[in-house]
DNA sequence: TTTATACAGGACTAAAATGGTCCTCAATTA
DNA sequence: TAATTGAGGACCATTTTAGTCCTGTATAAA
């Protein structure tokens, strides 16, 4: 289905939820209650986050979560990247490549063109958009082939 | 990681192989062959291809399979879906929703908006596309917030 | 009509990923 | 010093995924 893991949902809106309250430091029993969703997890997910560097941590009393940068600059593909590792469809499309059939296989250039399509789609929105309640505005409704992305672009 | 599973590789391999050669009916066994894979995987995708409604099936001697329609009106969102089930990125971007949260749910919104993108991305990748080894050309270099994407819209 | 070919459907298994919990340790502050 | 809060990782149950195999059925050619 292609879909994001449940833990990814969660941290989208964990992320969310501090984005909205930017100077303020929140710790996870807060951050759960807010969310609605058990402690135990939401600091799972924090953890992660903070691993990935969008979030930075204080322990101790008063201590908690806050953004590591504005929310603008935080993208969606960085929060999917933080919880699943990197945003790729394919095996090939990573860095690491492991797929032995790349030599055979006829459609991994252009699967690896679709992939980096969604990555960018993906990297063009930040947390502040999906924060807010504003609809976000895509670029994905032009008549394709009337925009270039060619492979090297990435 | 956002990853398309293993099968749907398979599929989008296998179907690539077909479209190239349109008119021919291809045994599971001499496709198997042809894109380097076990027979057995092979044939359970032709299987799920057929029952999505992308390839047609003949049986007996001379049998096999074909597209079912032209490979430029097959989409890569098609195959995905036929592996998958509906491109989706969150529980809640589906038709049936069985998210509970969705009304605490601060981002599903927005979340939605990005799926339909997405989708939209993959709608139009066609197989012929993928076949070819030319480089296609995707929408999505665009600077954000040109061009509206309303929720309505889909 | 018979036989070989080739797909249909589904059962089954092994392995891996996922979701979720919990425990112990370390840092910070009042 | 005590209370608070995160760090790290172990652990388990469940689900998903990948892959194989078996039995049945349709088709075409001999």
């Amino acid at each position: 289905m292609l879909k994001l893991s449940r833990l990814t949902d969660y941290a989208a809106v964990v992320m969310a939820q501090i984005a909205r309250h930017p100077q303020a430091s929140h710790a996870a029993a807060e951050l759960a209650d807010a969310v609605q969703l058990p402690h135990p997890t939401v600091s799972k997910t924090l953890k992660m986050l903070v691993r990935a560097g969008l979030l930075v941590s204080q322990r101790g009393a008063q201590g908690g979560y806050r953004l590591a940068r504005p929310a603008s600059h935080i993208t969606a593909a960085d929060i999917i990247a933080a919880i699943e590792g990197p945003v790729a469809m394919t095996e090939c499309s990573q860095a690491e490549g492991d797929c032995e059939l790349v030599a055979t296989c006829s459609v991994a250039d252009n699967w690896q063109r679709v992939s980096l399509a969604m990555r960018t789609l993906l990297e063009s929105v930040t947390l502040a958009h999906l924060a807010d309640t504003a609809p976000i505005r895509l670029p994905v409704q032009l008549p394709i082939q009337t925009i270039s992305l060619s492979a090297a672009s990435a």
